[in-house]
DNA sequence: TAGATTGTTAATCGATTAACAATC
DNA sequence: TAGATTGTTAATCGATTAACAATC
């Protein structure tokens, strides 16, 4: 068993990488509620639909968290890869934009996601500043700097109409947030080495949705002839 | 100038290539609504921050919509690229969970998107059903079945827990749904040939977001020693 | 110990980028 | 026509898969 935590550090680790390891993390997490002790990287090949060098692969790029002739001690990597996401920190969490998208991230972000804690929202709507949604306070948008000045923030949610949308977005970096979790749809213009962006374009995965759909009634169509 | 249209119906397209066309389409529909008629692939190359190489790949995939030493007409490619995405189409969309998210969708997906049509949520609890939500009827879940033998429906949003995921999208594929927009953090169990799921894991987004994060803090510290 | 399974190197595969002849 | 820019082939790069010695 290796471990080699300078590797952990260091920030050559493949982006593919990165965006499986979340998902290790659901299918790990599965298997702790179900009581799974241990699990081999062939056993979870086949439930994952990955190839199991692929999960040898991935997990090294972190570190040797097996044993050979065992597996993978399932409770281990499970916080092990909880570790290496840095979701064992508690994260205070703003967001940019009341509406409905809004209102559904700061619902769903607080109550189904331990680590995230949503502080408060921004609203341009001066009809929602004052109101409270799911226990947290609406404020006006102006008073963003205001806020971030006080209250020391790690994540903000950006759930608002694109136009607008990089003028906020430049108001937080200035005022010190490091991470945006990105709903509208338009690609922020910013300094990628002070701030790191997941975009989430809902339209996008609605698009390729709808050209599978159409290639699948294609094939379809083609085969019946 | 090459039209090749056997290539567009070929199911041999990439799947990274795909993913970039909605993109392309959002770049095209915002140079249309600023007056651009046309656009080198260099030009829009440095917009995107992508190679000029990769879009004019990318692009003849579907056959070849520009022309030697003019570039691309804008109207044009982005009308093209609509069909092929197959957004010159309409689409009757149900939602299955009309909690925050579900209702943020249907409002999202019906006002936001041309081309897209809510006709109806449906969920599990009773108090719901009755209810009207952004203009759309809720029904009781288990009416499921007789509301699709009565209206043909394209695509189905699924934003419910992860838990009964899989039993009601056996039900949607049961009864007729070709395409699931998946918001439950779960890997849906389903047959790929007969139905596409676009899988939306908000969770995943969130911790890949939260480990760039980490690793952002921890490069500043390392240079601030 | 023998069997199982890892960590890791080597081979393959696919995707991206570079280059340039074709051509508008 | 000359200049510009595409479509496409070839070269490079990176990611995935296969193989197997190391080892628990």
């Amino acid at each position: 068993m290796r471990q080699v935590y300078e590797i952990m550090s260091s920030n050559t680790v493949p982006s593919a990488v990165i965006r499986r390891m979340p998902r290790y993390y659901r299918y790990l997490g599965d298997l702790l509620s179900r009581g799974i002790t241990r699990i081999s990287s062939a056993d979870l090949s086949r439930r994952m639909n990955v190839t199991a060098s692929q999960i040898r692969q991935d997990l090294n790029h972190f570190g040797g968290f097996g044993q050979q002739g065992y597996g993978y001690h399932v409770e281990t990597l499970y916080n092990e890869i909880g570790h290496i996401l840095g979701l064992d920190q508690e994260y205070r969490v703003i967001i940019i934009g009341a509406g409905n998208l809004g209102q559904a991230v700061a619902k769903y972000t607080n109550f189904n996601k331990r680590g995230y804690k949503v502080m408060a929202l921004f609203d341009s709507d001066p009809a929602l500043a004052g109101t409270i949604v799911g226990g947290n306070p609406v404020y006006h948008v102006d008073t963003l700097p205001e806020y971030l000045s006080e209250h020391p923030t790690d994540i903000a949610v950006l759930s608002i109409p694109k136009v607008g949308a990089n003028e906020v977005a430049e108001v937080l970096i200035d005022n010190g947030i490091q991470a945006i979790w990105n709903f509208a749809s338009l690609d922020l213009q910013i300094d990628p080495g002070k701030v790191v962006v997941e975009n989430v374009h809902l339209s996008d995965s609605l698009r390729v949705l709808t050209y599978r759909l159409k290639q699948l009634r294609e094939a379809e169509k083609g085969t019946a002839e």
